[in-house]
DNA sequence: ACTATGTTTGCACACGTGTGCAATAAGGAA
DNA sequence: TTCCTTATTGCACACGTGTGCAAACATAGT
């Protein structure tokens, strides 16, 4: 029952390519007829259908966002970027969620392809074997947010997994730790590969022998940190542990504190993404920060690039220390 | 370049409408063309598009969603919820953020009226006098969260505020404390007088006096709660605040740290929502449990029913008590 | 052989918009 | 007046799909 472009054109007296024009400013159209109509439609309360141009044009103005799941506040930070660059160039969202579930994934795959998404944005934790072809026969650009990959296609900006777990573990070793341990993120993410890399690398150049024993599994999430407690059976006791994320650390430090151990009194503990959450837990997390909103914004610029035709290089965002309360000197 | 309905009506000899039907498993094809055409448009690769067949039955199959910020972890529980359901019924998100800026709230209603979605979601702490004639001119469906509104087009889904703020009180004065501070929410906000409103049920009903200035101002974000000083200063002091919220609430904490107070010896201290970082606080949060999900789940599913020509009554959730260590009997 | 009935398919229109091209009108130059 | 140029508008098609209705065909009954 909405009125459509025809209804204003019958108003008008004219016909709906007239109609059509004078809406879009087209200056074939005389400026008192554009004027008349404009108010005309205006008094009328037409709306466009998006729909509808966007069947004509080809081009829907809208991207599909995937995430593994947006109660994650790393992702809905990220989320928030994204939109806000979207929104700002009069671009909507299809948000959807994976969580992890080859069905989901492969439902979404699909409904994006039947909205003719102009671009897709994913930030989801794992993008899979079987996953990334499914994407690329979605045709069009798309921009990976914490997996890097280099195609046609395919384009990134991501985090130095790889320096940022460097950093945070050569803090450590400055603060006069030698035992270190480390808690491992999820296994089919590639950053928990290039954080266990750069605790490698830290502890080389410091000229520490690695010790796998002090490397314990994890999910990411504050559950998964139940590895600490192996970690303090290790002889001898680590007195630094780097995290894979502040959800680990911060689960950490929850089971630490019903073990009666003190941080960073005898135990220092570093996270890893800067969640909002880290400066108000007590202790306050020393950790790695993200930039997540900018990261959506820049991901979002990027697609827009790529929809104007234009070649863009992937991005790589360096972390930035946070020294918080959770990590002191040794022995302090 | 996509393939359409037709290439693949050309490549099986039949018309566009036989095929049309034939996927649309209609029993008025033959089921050996049926499955002909099935294993063809299969092999073609055929993706149907959403968009002219939006066009076509009226009926697009995505909703939007309008909420203030992502980022909120509030927020983004219920996002879940409702992205969840929405899946499963082959629905698809569309995902606007107003932060509250009249502008934005205006362009995402004419941005959802155009896209020409089925229905609507707003969990956005604003629905101001100008934004809900605008969100009734869209034409559809549309379910509030925590925000009560009636009308044709208008439901909600809702927390009792009054309730929960009453239990938290009540749960303190039970605990024996007699001076209650609170610190109010974000002024546009409907559920910032109704949580004021069960703080002070509470109190009438437990024949305490109410006192005004030991009600301070407030946000809904830790940085709001920097009236908690103010409240340090009232004579007689008091021995438990009752926050608007467990964001206020972890930000009351910080500050109380840095100014040498203990929670809970000194002070007690209640939130409400029971976000998932109130578990994770140290100390962890007393506060009123929301099911933040499942009230995105039920929106959506009032949603569906909505759309299905089906009438719904307005829910409303009784919030639970959830009792962790920010919290202690006076005295003890 | 003819008619009635049922099954299967295609024709043609509709949804609302954008746009190339032709048509018309207006104005000026010769 | 006649012709040319320029400004303005409308015609008609396209985008990809769903669906009412008629057409074509097959089958069975008399």
């Amino acid at each position: 029952m909405k009125i459509s472009i025809k209804d204003v054109a019958r108003a008008a007296g004219v016909s709906h390519s007239t109609v059509s024009r004078a809406l879009a400013d087209n200056p074939l159209i005389a400026a008192e007829t554009r004027a008349r109509i404009q108010r005309l439609a205006q008094k009328m309360g037409y709306t466009p259908n998006a729909i509808a141009r966007g069947l004509v044009t080809q081009r829907t103005r809208a991207i599909g966002v995937i995430v593994t799941s947006i109660a994650d506040p790393f992702v809905s930070e990220v989320v928030r970027g994204i939109e806000e660059v979207a929104s700002d160039q009069h671009y909507r969202v299809f948000l959807g969620t994976s969580h992890n579930d080859p069905q989901r994934e492969v439902n979404l795959v699909k409904a994006l392809r039947e909205w003719r998404v102009d671009g897709v944005i994913v930030a989801a934790s794992r993008v899979g074997s079987l996953y990334k072809p499914m994407l690329k026969e979605i045709g069009v650009p798309i921009v990976l947010i914490n997996n890097q990959h280099q195609g046609a296609f395919l384009h990134s900006v991501a985090m130095n997994d790889v320096q940022g777990a460097q950093l945070a573990t050569r803090f450590l070793i400055e603060q006069g730790h030698r035992v270190i341990g480390h808690i491992l993120g999820p296994q089919d993410h590639s950053s928990t590969l290039n954080r266990l890399t750069g605790y490698r690398r830290a502890l080389t150049q410091a000229k520490i022998k690695f010790d796998a024993s002090l490397v314990v599994q994890g999910n990411g999430r504050a559950e998964g940190a139940i590895g600490v407690i192996d970690l303090l059976e290790h002889m001898p006791r680590p007195t630094a542990i780097f995290c894979y994320n502040d959800m680990t650390a911060i689960g950490a430090l929850s089971i630490l504190k019903q073990h009666g151990i003190r941080v960073p009194a005898d135990l220092s503990i570093v996270g890893f993404d800067d969640i909002p959450f880290a400066a108000y837990v007590d202790p306050s997390l020393t950790t790695i920060h993200q930039p997540k909103d900018e990261m959506g914004r820049i991901a979002m610029k990027m697609l827009l690039n790529l929809l104007n035709g234009q070649k863009v290089d992937n991005v790589i965002i360096e972390g930035k220390l946070i020294v918080r309360e959770s990590s002191a000197q040794r022995g302090s």
